[in-house]
RNA sequence: CGCGGGGUGGAGCAGUCUGGUAGCUCGUCAGGCUCAUAACCUGAAGGUCGUGAGGUUCAAAUCCCACCCCCGCAA
């Protein structure tokens, strides 16, 4: 079977991998290489970076609307297109160029969280599952059907990094599947729909009047990358993980009053939030009493 | 040439500006106290201060030069 593929991230690596594994990919599209990382080198996408590694045809264009870019595409003669996290917005020239169409793996248990942030926001939402969609795709965002869906469970303690790396290798195993087995697809229901906007810089910024709960998720949401933080003493302390204590009777105090001497935070409506990792800017991120040792942050203090 | 922080016993930091016996909080080991302890007391081990038989100096963790590695911002 000829595969062109589409994608940019790092997660977009392990479904390219697996497919240069199983079938004959004969084209790579990505996102071009930016000036990216510290001194602003010009860098390829993680894409780009494996498909060289074999040898294999890698074409960047900035736009696919124009009829030389459809062409081109066309010409390809491939069986499927299969897009993951690619960045560019299809139309139906290329859409409708093979046999298969273009099917996309996409991070959620669509129609919820369509868009581009789907995994941060469903930790962030306390979401207690997730999971992949493998969608055949039209014209809409993320509205395809359904040609098959694996869930994995979020708990108290997952983080966007580990989801992010169990979900793109079941990904990977899921488009194998499709494309072998090439079920039918299904309508998404109607019912459901939410949109994974994409994450803003000012959303890391900890705002201790929320619930310990939903603090606790929204940073595990944004662990490892792109880190929620708090400003103190001009610096700004990074957050990656928390455990959420019991709640405390209002003694008046404000939201983001230090309890104690080991990082218990009051957050909104009598929630405590205990901080276990903490990173200062330029440093590793450390365990709370490492943390605590060289930084030393009082009881009473209001962050 | 995007901006910036950092590399000091096992961990986290101070010391560097204003060169001169390597320090703090822990950990480890031994002993003591205690019904007992992650508590307390006493003692000990453990460091070529990222690399360069580099430069300056009577003397370099500290000043100068080159390189390596880690990290934050910004993209």
């Amino acid at each position: 079977m000829k595969v062109v593929f589409m994608g940019t991230p790092e997660f977009a690596v392990p479904v390219l991998q697996t497919l240069i594994d199983k079938y004959d990919v004969v084209c790579v599209y990505t996102q071009p290489p930016r000036p990216a990382g510290r001194g602003h080198k010009m860098t390829p996408s993680p894409v780009q970076q494996l498909a060289e590694k074999y040898g294999i045809m890698v074409r960047y264009p900035v736009s696919l609307k124009s009829e030389s870019e459809q062409v081109l595409f066309q010409m390809l003669e491939a069986d499927v297109a299969v897009v993951c996290a690619y960045g560019l917005i299809l139309p139906s020239g290329i859409l409708n160029a093979f046999p298969m169409g273009c099917i996309n793996v996409h991070a959620s248990l669509l129609p919820r969280w369509r868009g581009a942030a789907p995994i941060q926001r469903a930790i962030m939402a306390g979401d207690k599952e997730t999971g992949i969609t493998i969608m055949q795709m039209e014209k809409g965002l993320d509205t395809g059907d359904i040609l098959m869906t694996q869930s994995v469970p979020i708990t108290e303690t997952t983080t966007y990094g580990e989801l992010h790396d169990s979900l793109s290798s079941i990904g990977a195993k899921l488009i194998v599947k499709v494309l072998d087995k090439r079920p039918t697809p299904t309508h998404q229901p109607f019912q459901g729909v939410t949109y994974a906007e994409k994450i803003q810089k000012e959303e890391s910024i900890i705002d201790w009047t929320m619930p310990a709960e939903m603090l606790n998720a929204k940073i595990r949401a944004l662990t490892p990358y792109p880190k929620a933080y708090f400003m103190l003493n001009g610096e700004r302390i990074a957050v990656l993980a928390t455990t959420v204590k019991g709640h405390r009777p209002d003694e008046g105090l404000k939201p983001g009053t230090v309890l104690d001497n080991q990082l218990t935070i009051l957050c909104g409506l009598g929630s405590t939030l205990q901080l276990d990792v903490l990173q200062r800017p330029g440093k590793n991120p450390v365990k709370r009493e490492d943390f605590l040792r060289g930084f030393l942050i009082k009881e009473g203090t209001v962050l």
